[in-house]
DNA sequence: TTTATTTTTGCAACTCAGTCGCAATAAAAC
DNA sequence: GTTTTATTGCGACTGAGTTGCAAAAATAAA
């Protein structure tokens, strides 16, 4: 499991990462390589990479499929668990390295935290 | 906007919400009242409702839509924001009744939070 | 470097949630 | 009861995501 063959298009994925430094969705991943690789290589590729520890995945506000470059995760355990964030005037989206509060809810066990925001970026709100 | 008209579908709808006390996908509302009305109307009753702060809508951890009954929301305006919940081993998802922890963001103005979670329920758990 | 093995890709077809236009129907108003 | 207007059913559609399979590419073996 994980990358184990260094395609083209493996590469043209992997390149887009180290040069991006938010999340994306994969909506525009596929818009963006249209033409360069099918729809289906793109998702099977992510799916890949996260497996590897490489980049993690999130559901944006609109409950679509997003993806961002991890930071100290292994193959097999993502340890960077952080909100996400979108800016309602630019459209962007990004990972916020905050720890998230998690709250104290009598008889049940969490497990999983997942916390969308949205609001304005700094460039916008300027 | 909002319900206008009481048909039948709008009842049935709204007698649910009455005795239901979690959260519903949309999805299982289509099942439970497949032959009483069609998909669409599902939808749009719904719809129709939230706009008029009778239920309250989220997305799930699958990004599937979700309703839950209001509390204390007006036409218009919803002001019951909290977290949802959702048992991995019943399946159950519920609103979580306690304050969001908005995290400060420096440079960045906030505007909405959807907080979701994953665990274990109280009937599950014991 | 040639050949064999195994992974990856493209493609086309598919699934499934959600939406839409429009004619038929039902609720409320008159 | 008749008119007006909102609602519904239906079927077709959209768009994200998945899948099976044969072709192509990458790696391993010879
Ligand atoms: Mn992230
Ligand atoms: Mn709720
Ligand atoms: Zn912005
Ligand atoms: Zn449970």
């Amino acid at each position: 499991m994980g990358i184990v063959r260094n395609t083209k298009s493996v590469s043209l994925v992997t390149d887009f990462f180290r040069q991006m430094d938010g999340a994306v969705g994969v909506v525009e991943l596929v818009e963006k390589f249209k033409g360069q690789m099918n729809k289906s290589t793109i998702y099977r590729i992510l799916d890949r990479l996260e497996d590897e520890g490489r980049v993690h995945s999130f559901l944006g506000g609109n409950g679509l499929k997003h993806y961002a470059k991890c930071h100290n995760c292994t193959s097999g355990h993502h340890s960077d668990i952080h909100p996400h964030f979108q800016c309602t005037s630019c459209g962007k989206v990004e990972c916020v390295s905050c720890e998230i509060a998690i709250p104290e809810l009598p008889n049940k066990r969490i497990q999983q935290v997942q916390l969308f925001l949205t609001g304005t970026c700094e460039g916008c709100s300027s």
